[in-house]
DNA sequence: GCTTAACCGAGACGGTACGTCCAGTCTTCCA
DNA sequence: TGGAAGACTGGACGTACCGTCTCGGTTAAGC
């Protein structure tokens, strides 16, 4: 039972990934995913198509690798850059204050997602991700699932401090203010400012009941 | 200088339509949106790939016709069964509860979303219109939208009885509760069950924040 | 057992024929045919691979439809040029001298298979046909027995007058003095020149052994 | 500015050459020529590619040099059986009886081409060389002239004896009655059997006129 | 009632990209 | 340093669809 020989890792060429995750990104962001080729991207990248087909098996896996890698290196730039440890750099801010701390984040969350640059690879990524589970749970696991940690982690020490209902499911909770953002963007269903962020914080935290 | 001279939609042929539609439905069930093609489409249905560029202009746009019909013919079909006016057959219940009458409606959603038939083609259509902005517009406002009235009047009437502030926005109300569950489902970022539902609606009226 | 439906023929684009043809022969005249390719025909004609697919099975079969053409019409062009009767026109020439008539015929067919452009495509379809025996048994019939023909008529004639033994099998005749040529021009076991083919000619009618 | 420093033979692994002959013979006995492949060679003699690449240009000379080798060893084989000196054991047979001799060696020529095992690589082999005049002057030299020199010898002889006529260019000669059946091994042009052979040296000799 | 324009099924066409296969080169590690 | 292994660039393969374009045939309006 060969499966077909799997290639050797250790002998791969860094040279090429590189090139492949550049013209990748790229192309996506010219011509847009559907429009982007694998033959295309082997032939900006100067790689034979073979390469990609050797370590990829699709071309949203490729687009999914050069959005992990890129996320990778520009933190890593903004770490070096501040002088902070990476790991504290990223956690949510905590004054206190949960509202606050949480508008602020959403405030620059809706931003990123409003950036233009950011958005086509990652609707692109979001999109196959919809029909192909399996690409999807790469998604969820390597882009968003560390996000969401740090949204846990800031809402567990709002349960400490009494800011937050002790009896709360956290990954549930955070879904109330969260979703709505990400949906909105994925449909397109109604804009994305930072005043609807503030809305969303004061609806979850407040609750839509009159108290 | 005649734009191509759009075709004489009063000699269209029904009979067509409908197979195309059936078609289209058939193949998006059996191997998936990618894989279905237009010469797919037109083969099965014993038609000219010709009569499907003449009336429609992608791929996408026959399966959101065709789900629209299908829907509508599902409508009319239960409207017959019941005997009721349909126009009143969709309005949400209004028991006076509402947390009772959103975590009915909502557990109803979650087992539609479940159902495989229902899931494949609503999944293509969602992932299509991630990336065409067109399409998802009228994917909102033809199968999307008319739901969304439903909610919102009845959460207009919740807030008129004194069960919901009277200062919220029910347009962003009603995402507390219904983008974590499109979400989940879009994403596959968690389970949708009942018990899901009914913890959403009891956040969101209740408000995440001790009282 | 659906045979994948053959192509209506009917409908079959002649410019888009005559252009292969075209392309094919200037190509393998060339850069041989060896490095043509049928993407390189179907670029060079301005025709979609497919239409070569479609119609033909090999690139040897597109030389020798091409090959084949290329002989109708210079034959065309040539008896309109004369002004003879096609038919007539290629018969050999009978004078009453059975030795001068072959040798003046061997003397233009050994210019020919000398001529540059003559040899390339032919030398082409001689060796595929080596290996395909379908291929070979279509360049026989369509360009070789025709010629053979005219020889055998000869060679009766030539037995009816005396010329030539009246047991002889002229098939097997004819080869004795037209297969070495072929040879020599196929594997290149020695020149082709006028004074070679006078000397077959003159060892075959008169045989090895002294009289 | 060393030319590419050609490769020591002395140092050349034997073990090597012979599992890439026996590879490539096998291969080309099992899938043909066109589709033996270099790769394919490498792999089944458990060889690197590059030590293909490294003595041999093509896979025609792969082949050639395998097939001389498979020659030599049977000859050798056969030497050893019969015990007799190699060089004598293959002259033609001289009983006096030139037509005799000359049917005698035909007819087992015959054989030889009709036998499916030395079929296949014989005719990849020719049909390169008629596209390949570097590899024709190296199959006709190495392969096909030893053979010849035997007729010419045995020509020679009967030239001396009387039995053919003094004044005939030998080379040439055989051509009437060899020729035939080499274009008719090569191009199927007609069945090789012993009566063919026979008619060949009876027309050869006698003439093809009347006497 | 007879033309005539349009839709229709069918499918050939010029193209683009697919995913695979090999050629021939280059690099690494082993004996 | 020859050889086994195999990754690399490059390019052709044969296939699948794209969207456009004829080609008869059928069908419904308008004369």
């Amino acid at each position: 039972m060969a499966t077909k020989t799997a290639p050797d890792a250790s002998r791969r060429s860094e040279r090429s990934r590189r090139a492949i995750y550049d013209a990748a990104l790229a192309l996506i962001g010219e011509v847009g995913y559907a429009r982007t080729t694998i033959e295309g991207i082997a032939a900006r990248a100067g790689v034979g198509k073979q390469t990609i087909y050797r370590w990829w098996s699709s071309k949203a896996e490729v687009l999914l690798e050069a959005f992990v890698d890129l996320g990778e290196r520009n933190m890593a730039a903004a770490a070096e850059a501040s002088g902070v440890d990476p790991a504290e750099a990223r956690a949510l801010p905590d004054t206190g204050d949960l509202a606050a701390d949480l508008k602020n984040v959403l405030r620059a969350t809706v931003d990123e997602l409003n950036d233009p640059g950011f958005e086509i690879p990652y609707r692109a990524l979001a999109a196959e991700g919809i029909i192909d589970r399996d690409l999807s749970a790469r998604v969820v696991e390597q882009l968003l699932e560390p996000g969401l940690q740090l949204y846990v982690a800031r809402l567990r020490a709002a349960q400490e401090t009494g800011e937050l209902r002790a009896d709360l499911d956290p990954r549930i909770a955070l879904e109330l203010f969260l979703s709505p953002i990400a949906q909105r963007w994925l449909q397109g269903t109604g804009e994305l400012s930072h005043a609807y962020a503030d809305t969303l914080v004061e609806y979850a935290l407040g609750g839509l009941a009159p108290r």
